[in-house]
RNA sequence: GGCGGAGUGGCGGAACUGGCAGACGCAACGGAUUCAAAAUCCGUUGGGCUCACACCCGUGAGGGUUCAAUUCCCUCCUCCGCUACCA
């Protein structure tokens, strides 16, 4: 018998109670049962394939493809059940809604697990295996927290079939001679054994993936030329509108255009010329020295012409600052040079200045050659007085002379020119024009932009990546694979272990191959590309997954920009940048009808929680945690950060799915903060989220046998208690309110808040005198909660819907829409302030006039006595919000 | 140093265009229910003072504008992100 039936769990016990308290028919909320039995559903009926809706608008809701590095945490998810509240929402108002899914499936962690399982097990797991195992479990995971996608359209950059077209695409870019090939100094991490590109050097110069101090190494690298679109990437964010702020400006500073001039030094003796780049040709009077970087090719020349032991010196010199390189040069610090032992001709005065090396001139910036203008430039002025360099003022500040020989720091603002021939005293900010045209007239310089954006390094020494297609022949050169002999598979390898070069380069059967062109034997490349080459398309791939050219145009014009773009900021300067740099290269060769692939950008925040770290263990999970103490009994060091698994404090999500269910953890994640800010994950905070949602399960339980037969909307609330009108009144307003918040930018945090308030009012009011009318209140309350909490807690509103007596899905109802004249309050309560200090309320008619609402006021005990008896200065009356008496 | 974001109860966070600060939730406390506990339901909950009413204080700090400031202006402090000897 049920009453004898023990309580399995303490979740159990509450069903137990309930069955016990609650009328025979009134059905308990089974989460469990109810989220299965809809997730199933919407992949039978294919609710969320696109292009099923035809006529109806179309809307691309896309989310940043994960990398399949194993298993999601709760952080992971924000990301996906935003995406699908939206996608969902989006359903409901009518949009044929595409929300496809795939996995940037190639990268360093799967050949490091192989790696790592061949040291720790002797047994390599292949790439491949360790990719699609994690796949499926994300996949699994994804599906539980019922998040929906066109799974038809799923696409895995692994996949040959994917891979094909990324080489292809690189195909295209080197015959647009967007590709390229050149020797260079590059990022090497001896650890990795690989180049990494410059984004991928963290500050403190250690690799992104392992920490290893990255050092520099000349090497022949495959480049794309991003930087032909530098103007356009950095012009069309104006375009953006609907991107964050942070994101454009990040990408902004990332190109980091420069406009200034370029002038020419020649080198006393010889016909050797040096080229510096400065924004302030205007000082150029005040130059009293020039410095290159350490690296700049002049220096090499120099030290040959040299005797010992100043040779060796310079070289010493040198070779310091390229190991410091990889340290990073310590910001605004001492600064160190050395004399290159020759003279440069000063451009406009023919006067001889010295040339020195100095580790603050940076190779990597404009032309790697600095003119010294320590009277204008306070790294010149510091340098100028180590090394006893003249300093020559030739800017005077507003009404003031400067004395070179007293002043304590560089003037750097502007002023009028002096010590500047016959550019003397003009504004500074001209005569910087007029310097520069000068130049420009004796072909001694000339205005020019520079940028610190860096051709695109996509070459990587490594195994798991998409081979670049290029044959490499003694008689041509390196020849690209023919189209058709598309893709190069990536072949199987013995060894994954990086020797400092790509570990294809020991399959001999993929190596040895004949020229394209002459058929002579030939060597493949046998590097791979950044796997950013593979995601900065895939957004055009999941228009046609399976279709035998790259992507079928029509289609592509038709389903995008993506309407939506969602995920986290920290792409902000590579996968954004990368994927609109594509777009526009797929633009100019005409595939394309759009040069922006994403108009709206949401970045959500990070999901942070408590992470611990053991001075012996590392990072430790919380789990492993007592009082502040380690398993092992030592004490942990506690910090709040982003959840990952490096630092072991992601939440699992099938714990929590498990106790309280999807839709109370979807809840949650929506509910935790403002979606584009960080938040805190806390676990005991989810039960409020879960209580909730008995507490809707609850209400329309309890309404149901009172709103049988009820139409959905009353036909007057005349003469229905007060408590019903505001009931109806709030449905109102929360279908507004819920709606504006959404379309104002994903508050959905508030959102719920409002619903929570109007189930909050449901449940207080009393319906059963009400006849019809008020049982048709309570059947539009019902069914308007159920429907905007439907992208919320999709399972829920399923089977709530369907218990209201309707057709399931409810992902094909429109949204509710508001009644305007529904939401007026009859009477508003307006506080009266005294010299703007609250001190009494009115009740008024909603349409009071301002002078009804003044007399009023000044009718009221509190404020006649304040009065006393006297005029008031003013009254301020703001309609419906309040008003103020002054005295 | 530069750019961007933030600072509100014990906690997460609300607040339209300058107009009732603290919505909603967590935690806490009190009560109902229970043999009891859990769960659930109802109520209280910024601080001070008070029997209570009232009053005073209160949105990082200090100033200003205004009848009225979390909101606008100025100065400063702290935290986070990006970037940094960028010529």
């Amino acid at each position: 018998m049920l009453f004898s039936a023990p309580p399995a769990s303490p979740r159990d016990a509450v069903f137990f109670h309930r069955t016990r308290t609650h009328t025979e028919m009134s059905r308990k909320y089974e989460f469990r049962q109810i989220e299965t039995r809809w997730q199933q559903q919407w992949s039978r009926a294919g609710l969320f394939r696109a292009g099923g809706r035809p006529g109806r608008p179309k809307f691309y809701a896309l989310v940043m493809f994960p990398y399949p590095s194993g298993t999601l945490h709760v952080g992971h998810g924000r990301n996906y059940i935003i995406g699908d509240a939206l996608a969902r929402y989006k359903m409901m108002k009518g949009f044929d809604v595409l929300t496809p899914m795939g996995w940037d499936a190639f990268g360093l962690p799967a050949e490091n697990a192989a790696i790592e399982a061949a040291r720790s097990e002797g047994q390599p797991v292949h790439p491949r295996e360790y990719t699609l195992r994690n796949i499926r479990v994300m996949k699994q995971q994804i599906h539980a927290w019922g998040v929906g996608y066109d799974w038809d359209r799923e696409i895995a950059s692994c996949h040959p079939g994917y891979y094909r077209w990324t080489q292809w695409l690189f195909l295209k870019l080197l015959e647009n001679k967007l590709a390229y090939r050149k020797m260079a100094p590059v990022n090497w991490c001896p650890a990795c054994q690989t180049v990494l590109a410059n984004e991928q050097v963290e500050e403190d110069g250690g690799c992104e993936r392992c920490g290893t101090q990255v050092t520099q190494k000349n090497l022949e690298q495959w480049y794309f030329r991003i930087t032909k679109y530098a103007d356009r990437l950095l012009d069309d964010l104006d375009t953006l509108e609907d991107w964050p702020e942070r994101v454009t400006a990040m990408q902004e500073a990332w190109i980091g255009r420069t406009e200034g001039a370029e002038i020419v030094f020649r080198l006393e003796s010889g016909d050797e010329k040096i080229r510096v780049f400065t924004t302030r040709a205007d000082t150029l009077f005040g130059v009293t020295f020039v410095v290159v970087a350490p690296e700049h090719p002049l220096v090499a020349k120099c030290a040959a012409k040299m005797a010992e032991p100043e040779r060796k010196k310079l070289n010493d010199f040198v070779a310091k600052c390229r190991a410091q390189k990889a340290m990073q040069r310590t910001a605004a610090g001492d600064k160190e040079g050395i004399s290159l032992g020759v003279n440069v001709i000063h451009p406009l005065t023919g006067k001889p200045v010295a040339l020195w090396a100095a580790d603050y001139a940076l190779m990597d910036f404009g032309t790697g050659a600095v003119m010294g203008v320590p009277a204008h430039d306070q790294r010149d002025f510091l340098f100028a007085k180590k090394y006893g360099f003249p300093i020559k003022v030739v800017i005077a500040p507003k009404g003031a002379t400067l004395d070179g020989a007293t002043m304590e720091k560089a003037f750097e603002d502007d002023g009028v020119q002096v010590n500047s021939g016959e550019f003397d005293n003009l504004p500074n900010n001209f005569g910087r024009a007029k310097i520069t045209e000068a130049l420009e007239d004796r072909e001694l310089g000339g205005p020019t932009i520079t940028y610190r954006l860096r051709d695109w390094l996509i070459s990587r020494q490594r195994y798991w990546g998409a081979p670049i297609p290029i044959v490499y022949c003694a008689n041509c050169g390196a020849v690209p694979v023919p189209e058709s002999d598309l893709p190069v598979i990536l072949p199987d390898a013995a060894d994954f272990k990086p020797k400092g070069q790509s570990p294809l380069a020991a399959v001999e059967s993929f190596v040895k191959t004949t020229c394209p062109v002459c058929e002579d034997p030939a060597r493949r490349e046998t590097d791979t590309m950044d796997t950013f080459v593979d995601s900065a398309w895939y957004f055009l791939r999941y228009i046609s997954p399976r279709a035998d050219r790259v992507f079928v145009p029509e289609d592509v014009n038709h389903w995008l920009p993506v309407d939506q773009y969602i995920g986290g900021a920290e792409h902000a300067t590579k996968h954004l940048i990368y994927s609109r740099f594509f777009t526009k290269f797929l633009y100019d060769i005409e595939l394309l009808n759009f040069e922006e692939p994403f108009s709206r950008l949401f970045a959500q925040g990070l999901i942070c929680a408590d992470a611990h770290q053991c001075p012996e263990h590392g990072w430790v999970s919380e789990k492993d945690v007592k009082d502040g103490k380690h398993s092992c009994g030592q004490a942990v060091r506690t910090e709040m950060a982003k959840m990952s698994k490096t630092k072991k404090n992601g939440a699992a999500p099938e714990p929590l799915i498990e106790e309280f269910g999807a839709d109370t953890v979807r809840l949650y994640t929506l509910f935790i903060g403002p979606p584009e800010r960080d938040a805190i994950w806390a676990t005991k905070d989810i039960i409020g989220s879960h209580r909730f949602l008995y507490r809707v399960w609850d209400t329309v339980q309890e309404a149901l046998p009172q709103i049988q037969g009820a139409p959905s909307q009353p036909q007057t609330t005349e003469g229905l208690a007060e408590d019903v009108k505001a009931v109806r009144r709030k449905v109102h307003q929360t279908i507004r309110k819920v709606t504006e918040e959404i379309e104002g930018g994903f508050k959905f945090n508030t959102a719920v808040a409002a619903t929570m308030e109007l189930v909050n009012e449901i449940k207080r009011a009393k319906y059963d005198s009400g006849g019809p009318n008020a049982a048709a209140v309570l059947r539009e309350a019902c069914e308007s909660v159920t429907l905007l909490l439907a992208p919320f807690v999709p399972h829920l509103a399923e089977e709530l819907w369907e218990l209201l007596g309707k057709n399931p899905s409810i992902f094909d109802q429109p949204w509710p829409t508001f009644d305007p004249a529904a939401c007026v309050e009859a009477e508003i309560e307006v506080p009266i302030q005294i010299n703007g200090k609250i001190r009494s309320r009115l009740v008024l008619a909603a349409g009071a006039t301002e002078e009804q609402a003044r007399a009023a006021a000044l009718a009221d005990p509190k404020v006649v006595e304040a009065l006393a008896g006297k005029a008031p200065r003013t009254v301020i009356v703001v309609p419906k919000r309040m008003v103020n008496v002054v005295l």
